[in-house]
DNA sequence: GAATATGATTCATG
DNA sequence: CATGAATCATATTC
């Protein structure tokens, strides 16, 4: 292929040699001699490709016509066809790879990701919004939530997607506008397929180029929407009073182990987001009932006493509904045991009362074993807390008492579940309270 | 507007 | 990876 240049220079020559006398004879050309006739011929032929943009259309259209019907067309032609082919060796081998790609499929990746570009609403946005909650990081929270969000992103992508509608109709109709005007005029000039291709790849590259600048923006869209709406959920929103009574009521119903299952994170969840009205609505995730326990669990343990009173309220209460489902055993009013008053007040004091021993073992037991013994557990915790109610609301320095954590620690109550032989009494002093509750 | 309450996040740990 | 602990940042309260 690289052989052929060799035979165009004559034929350049002659070309060449055409254009001083160009502008010379533009006079009439037909009865012309053989050397003199043609030179002049040529020149004007080339004049007439040369001032062909000055002129109207009808004109150029009625010149093109009349130099298509030319005699010297053919001859034209081939030596226009071997300069082509030159030029074009030339040409070739500039086609940069493009160097964007990276980053459009960096854009296309996101918009997928965002569930702006990718499959139709219907059956896509499960998985869009699947995908979007994945990239975010956050739980799959119910939609509930985000239909403001939803709807903003619905109107990007609707956006989106007529905005690129529009830009491959326009680039589907410069494409064939332009093939069609260099199929006409491979009549005229030479034009090779490939080069219409390269054509086509131009005007392609052209316009994905506007694509990835409507993709750029759309991302830029969505972002910003998404992280106003990722602030806005980072705002903190607290639970409503269901949601709480609810979470309170499990935590202290489970107090000796407050550690709820991923099942029963999921139904708290469900319970909370159930009653919950309007503007939380949708807002609980297991993440969510997580943080909340994970913060009430240090924050109980940080200052039971101050959470006392709160524990007597839920743990009457859930005392009252266990009483109802369990038939009877709600006998606490009556509390038998005066000593418990003092550490009840403190669940995790665990002093030297039986009761409390036996409640340990207990719970130990009840950390591996089957639920039934969760069940008992959440009686025994009931049952203790309506004991320390009764037993122990009325003075006030149980609550002074229940201030050492010492009981935490001491009985293992959470930290150390399986082996409740640490039970024996701590050697740590109950100074150890303030340690910093500064905050 | 400071003080407190509280949901969320981050980081270390086992 | 779930949890505890510390911390952040906002909401609520006074």
């Amino acid at each position: 292929m690289d052989e052929q240049p060799r035979l165009m220079h004559a034929h350049a020559a002659v070309g060449m040699s055409g254009h001083p006398g160009l502008s010379q004879h533009i006079t009439d050309n037909t009865g012309a001699t053989d050397g003199d006739g043609r030179k002049q011929d040529i020149g004007d032929i080339l004049h007439q490709i040369m001032t062909i943009t000055d002129q109207s259309l009808d004109e150029a259209q009625a010149r093109k016509h009349a130099l298509n019907c030319h005699r010297m067309k053919p001859a034209l032609f081939n030596v226009l066809c071997e300069v082509k082919e030159k030029t074009v060796l030339s040409i070739r081998g500039a086609q940069e790879e493009e160097s964007p790609d990276a980053q459009l499929m960096r854009l296309d990746n996101m918009l997928l990701a965002e569930g702006v570009s990718g499959p139709e609403k219907g059956g896509g946005s499960a998985a869009a919004a699947a995908a979007a909650a994945a990239s975010a990081g956050v739980g799959a929270d119910n939609s509930a939530e985000h239909s403001d969000y939803r709807a903003k992103l619905t109107q990007i992508r609707q956006i989106y997607h007529t905005e690129l509608e529009k830009y491959e109709q326009a680039c589907n109709e410069f494409t064939t506008h332009v093939m069609n005007l260099l199929r006409e005029q491979s009549r005229t000039r030479p034009i090779s397929p490939k080069e219409i291709e390269r054509m086509v790849n131009i005007i392609h590259r052209k316009f994905s180029s506007i694509q990835m600048q409507l993709k750029q923006s759309t991302c830029e869209a969505v972002m910003i929407l998404r992280s106003r709406f990722l602030d806005a959920r980072r705002k903190r929103r607290n639970f409503n009073k269901q949601a709480t009574e609810i979470l309170n009521e499990y935590f202290y119903s489970h107090l000796s182990n407050p550690y709820p299952s991923e099942e029963a994170k999921e139904e708290l969840a469900k319970k909370c987001s159930i009653t919950v009205s309007q503007f939380s609505a949708g807002h609980y995730g297991g993440i969510h009932v997580s943080n909340w326990f994970g913060n009430k669990r240090i924050r109980y343990k940080k200052n039971i006493g101050k959470f006392q009173e709160e524990a007597n309220i839920y743990a009457a209460r859930t005392a009252v509904n266990a009483a109802s489902v369990s038939a009877h055993g709600s006998q606490a009013n009556s509390p038998s045991t005066p000593n418990s008053a003092g550490s009840g007040g403190s669940f995790n004091m665990s002093n030297s009362g039986d009761l409390f021993m036996s409640v340990q073992s207990l719970n130990g037991d009840s950390y591996q074993s089957s639920q039934v013994g969760a069940n008992v557990q959440s009686q025994v915790d009931t049952l203790r807390h309506v004991i320390s109610q009764t037993g122990g609301y009325s003075d006030g320095l149980a609550a002074n008492q229940m201030y050492s954590p010492q009981g935490i620690n001491a009985n293992g109550g959470w930290q150390d579940p399986i082996t409740p032989s640490s039970v024996t009494s701590p050697t740590e002093g109950p100074g150890s309270v303030h340690s910093d509750t500064s905050n």
